[in-house]
DNA sequence: CAACATTCGAGAGCACTGCTCTTGCATTTC
DNA sequence: GAAATGCAAGAGCAGTGCTCTCGAATGTTG
């Protein structure tokens, strides 16, 4: 699910690079436009009607060609939908990273806020793009290499605060000094490849749990399971998660 | 989401009964036999093949009638799911109120524990019952009333450590003279319905941060994300979940 | 006990899905 | 220009949820 912290970089100019090379022939200028098309219309489909709803027959019917026609440009219904998760994880990834990239690089909370902030944005307003990547897995599919680099790229933004924060100097003694267990810090060992050997077990840890927090949080409230729990009047639920931003952000050390 | 804890006792005495009235004639006898037939398959489906495939039609297979027999008992699909859900609501509650029971009424921080290890276990016992009812909520489904009151037990179990480490007097300074923000507050009324006046907003603010901490957690692991996060080694993932349970804990002020 | 009413199981059928295969046509390449 | 390739369309298979109708079994009532 990540891909080291050092090729991340890569992949950001990468994804955002436009189309690499400008299709030459007709016929791969129309095959790239039709494709194209085809995932316009899927992503359409997928925000309007949720991923279990979405069908290759609706698609080319949009589209007014056969379905059998759709199949020589999307191997199946599965591949599609991989398209449409890498599609997803790098949107998320931008949206994230912009807004990080507004704020101060010495104000660690200002970023960190600005994460969070843009994940639950973006979530809400890409609600079955995000129940896609975060939600439920369908049972027979198995994410394919492809997705894992687009899927690091909010993990990569909260790490590298984690990275200025350690050097900046500035973390609490109670982080410093803090010890996880002999287990657990050997249970942290894959994270800790992507992370680097500059940032303490303690902090590691405390920023994993912040990021499954800022998961949980967004899922809650976006999967209904915060009905009676926040209010829904204007501004309730922001109010309720600058809470919670505040209280991840206190717990990493950088509040 | 949430039903006030005050009723909850009540569902707990009313869902562990055993079925209320023994049916008297033949009919009505052979109505709930198969009825209860139809539910065990498709709870055997649901867990081996996950919720997207379940068919009623599969099901009807199964148990030698034709598919549109079965609709003389369930009135559809969505129905189906709904007593899956209310089902799996209940077993999870079970679960974890049997964990919880079995701890010291004073050791708040063993209940925490038991409460939080016995959803991780149910969860990771059951994938698909889990996601069924914590996953991407299905697009046009809206979850029935019904559903409401099972889904209230666990928050019911936290609540009430809640309530008792507020009794017991012995919460660190840090919580009793935290404040949360004047918005905050008012957006957690809904909550604070569910709980009563007993516990202070700061400790209201932090129980539903670990509950979505927790829910983040258990999620995240379930749903493949923590793939090359946390390693997969017997005990990695359980002394992982212990630093998050301490982690809640301690934010609480229970540890 | 007979007549009526209700319930139930089965089959056919509709509209939809993913996906495959063949057939004819257009385009590219040699 | 001929051969090879890419492409669109249609038919078809197996599956889905769900509805309707039609006999048969099981109730209840006169």
């Amino acid at each position: 699910m990540l891909l080291p912290l050092s090729e991340c970089e890569t992949i950001r100019v990468m994804t955002t690079e436009t189309e690499k090379s400008i299709p030459r022939t007709a016929r791969e200028r129309a095959r790239a436009e039709i494709t194209r098309e085809i995932l316009d219309v899927a992503l359409h489909h997928l925000a309007t009607d949720g991923a279990p709803a979405l069908s290759l027959r609706a698609i080319a019917r949009d589209l007014g060609m056969a379905s059998s026609a759709v199949y020589r440009y999307v191997a199946s219904r599965d591949e599609l939908l991989t398209r449409l998760i890498i599609d997803a994880y790098n949107s998320l990834g931008e949206a994230a990273e912009a807004a990080e990239a507004r704020a101060d690089r010495s104000d660690l909370i200002g970023r960190w806020s600005a994460i969070c902030t843009a994940v639950r944005s973006w979530a809400i307003a890409n609600p079955n793009r995000y129940a896609l990547i975060y939600g439920s897995p369908v049972p027979g599919y198995v994410a394919p290499p492809d997705t894992i680099a687009p899927g690091s790229r909010v993990a990569a933004l909260l790490t590298r605060i984690l990275v200025d924060a350690t050097a900046s100097g500035h973390l609490p003694a109670e982080i410093t000094s803090d010890l996880v267990s002999p287990a657990a810090s050997e249970a942290l060992a894959p994270l800790r490849e992507f992370v680097g050997s500059d940032v303490s077990d303690a902090l590691i840890q405390r920023g994993l749990i912040a990021w499954t927090g800022l998961y949980g949080a967004v899922s809650f409230e976006l999967f209904g399971q915060l009905h009676n729990v926040i209010g829904e009047g204007p501004g309730e639920r922001e109010a309720w998660f600058e809470e919670c931003i505040r209280r991840w952000a206190t717990q990493v050390g950088i509040a």
